[in-house]
DNA sequence: AGAGAACTTGACTGATTGGTCAAGTCTGGT
DNA sequence: ACCAGACTTGACCAATCAGTCAAGTTCTCT
C-alpha cells in the first residue's frame, strides 16, 4: 500500500480522495453562499459534478460534510499562526500575522464564511474546539503578547481585544467581500488594492500600538 | 385618526402596531440564530407567542418579514452616522462614531447577525440598499475624512481602509460575541470589560490615525 | 344593540429535500 | 476469464415547512 502516512483515517484510493476533495470544496462554496440550512445536497452534488447519491457514499450525511469543511478552515488559521512565534518582536510578528490573514481571506474566503456563519448561530457543531483549541491558541497568543509589553516593546493594551481587532478587520474582508466589492464599483479589489489595505491595516494597528510599520511581510 | 404621521404607510390600529413589533423582534432573534432559511415561521410564532396563521395575517411572506428585520438595523447603523459631522475634528467623530457602534453591538447584536448573514450570501434581498444608500453614506464619509487629511488634521491614509475597519471591529462584537464569550469563559463580557474593549479599540485606531483619544465618548 | 371590519386560529396542502436502496458498472489481482 | 470489492446512480420515501383557508371571535363606530 503506497498511500502517504495517515494516522486516524483508513487508507484511501485515488478516486475516494479524488471525489472527496470535490465534494469538499464544492461543499464549502455552496455551505458559505447559502449557510447550513439553506445549501442542499443537489447544489452540492451540481457543483461537484456528481450525482447527489454519490455524495452520500463518501460523507455519512450533510451535517458530515459541514463539519469538515468547518474544521478544514480552522485548521488553516491555526497554521496562520506560525508567523507569530518565529518572530522577534511584536512590529514583525504582529505585521506578519495580519498580512498572513488578509491572504487567506483572499484566497480562502469560503471557508472564513462557513466559520463566520457556523460561529453567528452559537457553533452547535465546533463548540468544543472553541473551549479547547481555540482556547488554547489564545492565551498562548495572549502570554506572549504580555511578553512584549512587560518588556516594553509595545504601548500597554489588553492582548484579548487586539486579537479580536486583528480576526476582525481581517476576516472582514472575507465575510463581507460582497460588500466591498459593491462598494468598488461592483468589482473586485485589485493586486494592489489588496496591497495597500493591508499596508493600511497593519500601519494602523502597529502605530496603534506605539510600533513602527514592520516589513511589507 | 389619531396615528402618528405616517408617510408611506396606511394608518395602523393599536393592535397591529403591537404585533408587528412583537413578530419583528422574534424574527430578528430567530433570523439572526438560525440564518433565513433555518429560521422557521414556527419557530417565529413561537418566540413572538402567536399562533403561526398570525403572521401571515401581517406579514405577506418569510421573506417580506426578513426584508424589513434587514432594513430595520441598516436605518439604525444609518444613524450612528450622526456621531460623524456633528463633531468637530477626526480625534472627537472617529471615537464617537466607535463608541456608538460598540454600543449598538450591544445592544443590537441580533440586528446586526442578520445583516452580516445577508451580506455573507451576496446580498440577494438588499442588493439595492448596498448600491444606493449605502454608497452614498460611504461617499459622504470618505470626503469627510479625506478632508481632515487635507487639513492636516490626521495621518493619510485611505478613508475606505479605515472605514472597513471600524465596522469590522465594531460589528465583531455583535457577529462573533458567542466565541467572544466562550473565550471569557462562558459569560457575557461585564460592562467594564465593554467600556475597556471600547477604549482600547478607540486608542489603537486614533492612535494609528497620530491622534489622542478623544473624550470617552 | 347591531353591523361591519379587524383580528384569530386549527387544519390542511403542495413542494422541497435529506437520506436510502437495489441494481448496476468498473477495476485490480490471480 | 473470473471474482470481490470499490464505486455509481436513478428512483423512491418520510419528514418538514411556507403558505392557505374558512370558520370563528373581538373590536369599533353609530
Amino acid at each position: 500500500m503506497r498511500s502517504e502516512l495517515n494516522i486516524t483515517e483508513a487508507p484511501k484510493t485515488e478516486i475516494r480522495a479524488e471525489n472527496e476533495r470535490l465534494i469538499l470544496n464544492a461543499a464549502e462554496a455552496v455551505f458559505a453562499e447559502h449557510g447550513f440550512r439553506g445549501a442542499t445536497m443537489q447544489m452540492i452534488a451540481d457543483r461537484a459534478g456528481l450525482p447527489k447519491a454519490n455524495l452520500h457514499y463518501y460523507f455519512t450525511s450533510k451535517e458530515g460534510l459541514y463539519r469538515q469543511v468547518v474544521e478544514r478552515i480552522f485548521f488553516i488559521w491555526l497554521e496562520a499562526a506560525d508567523a507569530f512565534e518565529t518572530s522577534a518582536g511584536p512590529a514583525a510578528g504582529l505585521s506578519r500575522y495580519i498580512a498572513r490573514k488578509m491572504e487567506l481571506s483572499r484566497t480562502h474566503r469560503h471557508g472564513s464564511k462557513v466559520w463566520a456563519n457556523e460561529v453567528m448561530q452559537g457553533a452547535p457543531l465546533v463548540q468544543d474546539t472553541l473551549e479547547t483549541a481555540l482556547r488554547e491558541w489564545t492565551d498562548s497568543r495572549i502570554s506572549a503578547i504580555e511578553g512584549w509589553i512587560a518588556a516594553g516593546q509595545m504601548r500597554p493594551v489588553n492582548p484579548r481585544w487586539l486579537l479580536y481587532m486583528i480576526w476582525a478587520t481581517t476576516q472582514h474582508y472575507a465575510d463581507f467581500a460582497h460588500q466591498i466589492e459593491t462598494l468598488n464599483g461592483a468589482r473586485p479589489l485589485s493586486d494592489a488594492q489588496w496591497a495597500e489595505a493591508t499596508r493600511t491595516v497593519c500601519g494602523i494597528i502597529l502605530g496603534g500600538l506605539g510600533l513602527h510599520a514592520g516589513p511589507a511581510a
